[in-house]
DNA sequence: ATAAATGATTGACT
DNA sequence: AGTCAATCATTTAT
């Protein structure tokens, strides 16, 4: 499982370093200008996907103004009848063409993993990038369907002032059709890659922390070292401890537990005792005064040498350990 | 560049 | 359910 994701991480790493989404379908690089590694990499899904909308509309640009072209010609009518069976044939090797792959072994994998882990704020932006997907290829679709056709309509009317044999005329088709279909890999290039990021940040912000404000941590020290005999705030208290610190209440409880073992660890330093750990802390944060009794600021034999508190058999002065329900892990509220 | 500190995660235990 | 212990991955200090 967790092998698992940091495959996964590694997986989504190489791809959004190195080159090409390599996955179900095999997709040639863009042609184009790019010639060093990832320029086009570095942007983000926003620019990406504001890339793929200018060629659009550039392309419907182009499209539109032939048709106000064609559509002032005389020879309109005429020209049309002769189009429709052309367009019968093209336009069903087009449907063809891009019925093939627009499902994308790539992204169903991507989807089922997703589902899998049921994450919902991931999903709702995969949504919205697949719904964009799909869109765009609509979009292209018809930008495609309607620039085919004006342009065979124009070369079948000049096929009447010029030699222009239907050879030609399906040849040009068929460059068209390639065109296109070159700029839908890289729809469905961008979309792979801006899945890979959404995917690759929310990996990494799994384990992605910020340290605590120096108030926050503050106030979590002087609670700690007011209750060091008792170091285990009931969730009242931590509650008020989270609320305080502008943290969750599992993060209070995970630094109260950090807190625990750390204090108590051998691990502070090679050449460090626990007394100086503690007085360096103390140092750090100029101290607190325990609020019950005032002894024992850190005083080792408080916190037996096999961590328990439990069994310091602590006399009275200490708050009775109601402890609530509740307090779940991981929290990301951040 | 490397070490230490630190917040989060995970599995086991009770 | 709450905690400990080990560990991960990042941030901060040296």
């Amino acid at each position: 499982m967790d092998d698992q994701s940091r495959m996964l991480q590694t997986l989504a790493g190489v791809n959004l370093a190195g080159h090409s989404v390599q996955g179900g379908m095999a997709l040639p690089p863009p042609h184009g200008h790019e010639g060093a590694d990832g320029d086009g990499r570095k942007q983000d899904i926003g620019d990406i996907l504001h890339q793929i909308m200018t060629i659009t509309d550039q392309s419907l640009d182009e499209a539109q103004a032939k048709k106000h072209a064609l559509n002032c010609h005389r020879m309109k009518p005429a020209l049309f009848s002769v189009l429709c069976e052309i367009k019968e044939k093209t336009g069903l090797s087009i449907r063809g063409a891009q019925e093939e792959d627009p499902p994308d072994p790539q992204l169903m994998r991507l989807d089922n993993m997703l589902l899998a882990e049921g994450v919902s704020d991931y999903r709702a932006k995969l949504t919205q990038i697949r719904q964009i997907y799909h869109t765009e290829l609509e979009k292209y679709e018809q930008a495609c369907n309607e620039f085919t056709t004006h342009v065979m309509n124009l070369l079948r009317e000049q096929s009447r002032t010029r030699p222009i044999s239907p050879k030609e005329i399906e040849r040009m088709v068929g460059i068209i059709h390639r065109k296109f279909s070159s700029i839908q890999m890289q729809l469905k290039q961008s979309t792979c890659e801006a899945v890979m990021i959404l995917r690759s940040r929310f990996l990494d912000a799994r384990r992605k922390r910020r340290n605590f404000s120096k108030q926050a941590t503050e106030i979590l020290n002087e609670y700690f070292y007011s209750h060091l005999s008792n170091p285990y705030p009931s969730e009242e208290a931590k509650e008020e401890l989270a609320k305080k610190c502008s943290i969750t209440v599992s993060q209070v409880s995970n630094w109260f537990g950090n807190k625990r073992i750390r204090i108590t660890r051998q691990t502070p330093r090679p050449h460090q005792t626990l007394v100086d750990t503690l007085r360096h802390v103390i140092n750090q944060t100029g101290g607190y005064n325990d609020g019950l009794g005032g002894n024992s600021l850190y005083s080792p034999h408080n916190l037996n040498a096999n961590g328990g508190w439990q069994d310091a058999t602590t006399p009275s002065s200490v708050t009775s350990p109601t402890e609530g329900p509740g307090s779940v892990h991981s929290d990301t509220s951040n």
